[in-house]
DNA sequence: CTGAAAGCGCTTACAG
DNA sequence: CTGAAAGCGCTTACAG
């Protein structure tokens, strides 16, 4: 059996909330009194059972951090940021994935429950294709909860998001202004996602401010796979566009890797770029031009929300925290040469 | 306030007791009972305090995870692995990465008192570098801890790790063998790292088997690092090598990159290959040559262990599960040409 | 089949 | 400066 703080106190000669004070560095203690408990409890290697703790003072010290899938390239980076955070002051995260289940509502029970068992003070929750229904409960829990990937503006929940709207219109602005390209191919991602439908958002709007005619047979869509992307490549070549903008990387990569069949040369090519910058954007050939949203500042940027509702800050405004996605400009738009070539 | 189990005995006018049998399932409960007291469960959504529960159950249904980092390449597969498993039986994942701190013995203690502050009730660790003595204070913990990654054979701890002297030596002998390569320049990893140590410990092993003078002056060391790499790459063509075994991924990636900017063509080049299967690794120009660890494998399988401890195997032997390793072969070692040539 | 009571291991007013 | 007592919200023998 571990020894507890009963038994410190009867060894020491002191009660229980004595030993729980100098614990605590809470109240008054004689200098002496701390001395002889805390002798005990280092001979004893005491440490406080955290269940009764949390259970006492009604917290965990723990935040709960919910990732569609492990597999992203960004994800750890969203958990880096949270942790830096975190650490500071000694809070603890659990991690749970929508991988865990076929069934997306299993997994929004899930981590709600996480909320109701107080098994977390707090959520951060990257769950862009939540419906606002659901969203909207998570706004009334008695617990902070920030959401990850997108705004909810009708509903009042504390945001982090990266601007993929103004991403995709910056990579447009760049085909462009830097290249001069008026034929631009956009293809798209699944229907029903929103990160999908906010890149395609930034494409048609830069189109229209540049009074460009938006033609949806320059529109194609990829499902965000490769495999997508590689099924389109050739109606998309047909076209004979003067580039080709990828809402993913995974879609630009399909799409080079198919023109590369079809024997294109590198310079005959059309500009190919995508979104995301996956970790191997940079090694392919052409190394891939694209957007990349700063996962580790979203992740520190919730995580410093959530600890700051936590010191007190819970009756403040819900805040939707926007964040600039950068693009990442190297050969695939045309702008540098392959030294591989 | 949340409501309570007291409140609910008191609305369907039975005892604490009761209304915790019904909830547990355990015990008999008359069924009409049972049914007053959904009833009023269902009306307030109730949802039992976990951090009482645990209390009193003397468990957390938490398991703890330890990573070096989130950026590698893997990481995630492991964490996949161990969901997948965990989440059968409704146990949670507290997650704590090497990244959080500078002093990685500030870690170590954080971890050991996850165990002992009762935060959770088994420990997967992956701290290849922790030393034998700490890792001798965690086998007598009285919860179940695994070790990733490496044995640690003298202690009586369960470990779980992938046998990098193995997939070390089944790269040479595909060098030696399908290649006929002789002249095999090794690049090392850190002197400290124990993975940098087998996959050395492999390279050698091999050309001994073989009968082939072991000749130092075809080590190099790149520190596990692409600049490591990249520096040492011109001392290595210099020696004329058939053949480069990077002793990771990052420092296979320096070479190539170093013998293309010196002019090498591809058929030039000497065959490069790594270690770890990075994201990118495919996706280079060669694609690259390398050996795969199992990563999903490893945390499926130490999730199995600690759930198999807490359901009563904690009395048995320690397990070392030694994981195979697979060489996968690409282009860099010789094998294909690149369709992108 | 059900309830009263003790217990899990702490914290925190309240008195003194 | 310190202690007795109640409380956090459950579970679990023990009796009946």
């Amino acid at each position: 059996m571990r020894i507890t703080i009963a038994k410190i106190a009867e060894l020491a000669g002191v009660s229980k909330a004595t030993v729980s004070r100098v614990l605590n560095n809470s109240g008054y203690v004689a200098e002496n009194t701390r001395e002889k408990v805390m002798k005990i409890v280092r001979e004893f290697n005491f440490v406080p059972d955290a269940r009764a703790v949390n259970l006492s003072k009604s917290m965990t010290r723990t935040i709960g951090l919910v990732l569609p899938s492990t597999s992203g390239p960004f994800y750890m980076e969203v958990i880096r940021g949270i942790e830096d955070i975190l650490s500071i002051d000694g809070y603890y995260m659990l991690l749970m994935t929508f991988e865990a289940s076929r069934d997306k509502n299993e997994i929004r029970r899930k981590y709600r429950s996480l909320l109701e068992e107080k098994r977390v003070d707090g959520l951060i929750i990257f769950d862009p294709e939540a419906d606002e229904a659901f969203v909207q409960q998570m706004a009334k829990a008695k617990k902070p909860c920030v959401y990850l990937g997108r705004e909810y503006l009708k509903i009042p929940i504390d945001s982090v998001s990266a601007d993929n709207v103004t991403g995709s219109r910056l990579m447009m602005l760049h085909l462009l202004e830097a290249h001069g390209f008026k034929k631009i191919v956009f293809v798209r991602g699944p229907l029903d996602s929103y990160h999908a439908l906010e890149r395609f958002k930034g494409y048609r709007k830069t189109l229209t401010e540049w009074g460009i005619q938006y033609d949806e047979s320059l529109v194609f869509c990829g499902n965000f796979t490769r495999e997508g992307a590689e099924m389109v490549a050739q109606s998309i070549f047909s076209a004979k566009p003067e580039a080709i903008f990828a809402s993913n990387d995974e879609m630009a990569l399909g799409i080079i890797h198919r023109a590369k069949q079809l024997g294109y040369s590198l310079s005959e090519m059309p500009a190919i770029v995508g979104f995301d910058d996956a970790p191997w954007a940079e090694h392919i050939n052409p190394a891939l031009t694209t957007v990349r949203q700063p996962m580790y500042d979203i992740g520190r940027t919730a995580a410093k929300i959530i600890m700051d509702r936590l010191s007190g800050g819970s009756h403040r405004t819900p805040m939707k925290v926007k964040l600039h996605t950068n693009v990442i400009i190297r050969e695939s738009c045309g702008c540098y040469k392959s030294i591989f070539e």
